[in-house]
DNA sequence: TAGATTGTTAATCGATTAACAATC
DNA sequence: TAGATTGTTAATCGATTAACAATC
């Protein structure tokens, strides 16, 4: 990593953390090492993905060897940035903000995630307490975010509010987005936006359910 | 749509949902018409790729004048199986689970997607009703799913028991899984697997960050 | 009709897989 | 050492973009 990787597919970045989570479970497992062709079967991949993959960011195995478990476990973590820091607000405390908070597969310490703050305009929310996070006001948000240097914020509010607010966001330091509003934001070039869109994702579902039953009715 | 829809790459059905949501939007506005080349511009793709990806269904549009926004919406909806009735019910009743039967982007009549029935083994949840919709034992899952016939399941427990109630829910009838546990579900080819891994699209996002950050750190 | 824009074929680009020499 | 397995180059495959004849 670090300043010179160039030019990584994305399709790569996005395989990154499934071989982070298969690591995870193999070192609960106490598996000390782990060749490509093992891990392919397991991951149902072939081994010349992984080789190919890995070898974008250096040579972490050993001819003859493979992979030591531990080490690659590490490395691939510090890839992701998640030997940083990962401070993170959640915009919008409706049902899905909440949830969010309440989250335990990334909001603990293992993986460096941390929910510091929801925010809402609805004073219902604000002064209410998730999981140990407060609610705050939403008119309190660029102070809490330059006073604490956010860097990630998480997008759950309403379609038609998202644009407006993340552009403020990005004006006071926010560099990525996890965005689960259904909307595409359009930002400087020097952040991030990664998409969540829910209802997408359930219609690529009931796609592919209805046209598995075509095939099915023709028998093929 | 029917059954003569064949090899339809992974690549296409992912935009496909992307497409409808735009459509939806340009007819709110009253737009009636549109050429490939101005929904690119709006997309942000290229307007061949628009073309090819429509092409592979059939040809909705018309030489000299492009596609009518009313038809194509509809079509594009007909593809996704969006016509047809799309009960789901959601096995894990906890925060992610109940935020989800709370969802209103897609949890309403105008997409067809409707939660029918919570599941969990918690006695504090059973019996409790989400967004109007009940919390039932687990237990009584198996002919709650043929009683309705129901093809699609949210998993929203944890990633330990997904794997074996995945299997049992697929035997009971269900063909479409929305994945939300962290885990990969290994299951008949006759069933699909549609996977929301929140924590690995949040690794991705620091990667983008981080990355971001070197480059800039360069000057590139 | 003339102009616009599709549907579709061909060219390019990128990603995946195969193969194998290097080497632990 | 001999066997195993990587790192990496070359071959293949698939997806995207460009081009243009067909046609509304």
């Amino acid at each position: 990593m670090s300043s010179m990787d160039k030019n990584i597919s994305p399709a790569v970045i996005k395989r990154l953390p499934r071989y982070y989570r298969y690591l995870g479970a193999l070192k609960a497992k106490n598996i000390t090492r782990i060749s490509s062709k093992e891990l392919s079967e397991r991951m149902k991949v072939t081994a010349s993905q992984i080789r190919q993959d890995l070898n974008n960011f250096g040579g972490f195995g050993q001819q003859g060897y493979g992979y030591n478990v531990e080490n690659l476990y590490v490395e691939i973590g510090k890839i992701l940035g998640l030997d940083k820091s990962n401070q993170m607000i959640i915009v919008g405390a409706g049902n899905l903000g909440q949830a969010l908070a309440n989250y335990q597969d990334f909001n603990n310490n293992s993986i460096g995630f941390q929910v510091i703050a929801l925010f809402d305009v609805n004073p219902k929310l604000i002064g209410i307490t998730v999981h140990g996070v407060e609610v705050h006001d939403i008119d309190d948000m660029e102070e809490f975010i330059k006073n604490h240097e956010i860097k990630i914020a998480a997008l759950t509010l309403p379609q038609d509010q998202a644009p407006k607010i993340a552009k403020e966001l990005a004006s006071w330091g926010i560099k990525g987005f996890w965005n689960f509003a259904p909307v595409d934001l359009t930002l400087p070039d020097s952040v991030t936006v990664e998409n969540v869109h829910l209802a997408e994702s359930l219609m690529t579902l009931t796609y592919n359910i209805h046209s598995r039953e075509d095939n099915e009715d023709t028998g093929e």
